[in-house]
DNA sequence: ACCCAGGGTCATA
DNA sequence: TATGACCATGGG
């Protein structure tokens, strides 16, 4: 049996947590806020943040940017960070109104021009701005975080701790399908939470199989 | 009382 | 380049 090539991992993942509908959100823009308020921070406490957004009618570009500072940071103080990440969410929304005009007018630059102006940004690293060009922009970007360094490490790929490495890596060995790379992402997550701490990955884990075959673990 | 979560920045060596 | 401190809430 060849070695288990990076593909081999989405088909056994997909066919055993099934189809995971990320990003949760009902706009790109809710994409966007979600993906700065979750940094190193539980999901469930963003969702009590976009819940107060929303209920209090600020789940908008504009209003993000019009609305005081403190009451914004009122509204997210659940998701942790507070201050830094109302700091992050005007910043970056004053950004997007100033630099294109809109959200619709930013996704329809150059792909490498916004990415790099998010790059540029206080508070948007590699893995945020990834999140948002896949998830609330529909662009081919692999997002890769701790979990995917972790697991592919234990699976044994030569994994470097370069970001834009590891990238390059699995871009070009998955299809360039924003659908997959979506999915694989989500269900990279959904292992990590069930396993990554837990237990070895691979006891009981559903890559036991193809890991045992291959002494990798 | 700890540990950590769907990270990122900045100072230091 | 590579660690470490820091940001802060909420659940286990």
């Amino acid at each position: 049996m060849a070695k288990p090539e990076l593909m081999d991992f989405y088909v056994i993942l997909f066919s055993h947590y099934g189809p995971r509908h990320w990003w949760p959100a009902e706009t790109p823009f809710e994409v966007i806020i979600g993906a700065i308020l979750t940094q190193n921070t539980n999901w469930k406490n963003v969702e009590k943040a976009i819940d107060n957004l929303k209920s209090e009618g600020c789940l908008d570009i504009r209003k993000i940017v019009e609305i005081r500072k403190e009451r914004l940071e009122e509204m997210i103080r659940s998701s942790g960070f507070y201050k830094q990440k109302a700091e992050r969410l005007q910043n970056f929304c004053r950004f997007v109104l100033n630099e294109y005009g809109s959200l619709e007018e930013m996704f329809h630059e150059n792909t490498d021009k916004i990415r790099k102006d998010m790059l540029d940004l206080k508070g948007i690293g590699h893995e945020t701005a990834d999140s948002i060009l896949l998830y609330a922009g529909g662009l081919p970007f692999f997002v890769i975080d701790e979990y995917t360094r972790r697991i592919f490490r234990r699976i044994g790929f030569r994994v470097n701790e370069n970001y834009e490495d590891i990238r390059k890596l699995f871009e070009k060995n998955i299809p360039k399908d924003v659908g997959i790379y979506k999915e694989y992402h989500a269900l990279i997550v959904e292992l990590a939470k069930e396993f990554c701490r837990k237990k070895p990955l691979c006891f009981d884990c559903p890559l036991r199989n193809i890991c045992k075959n291959n002494s990798v673990v």
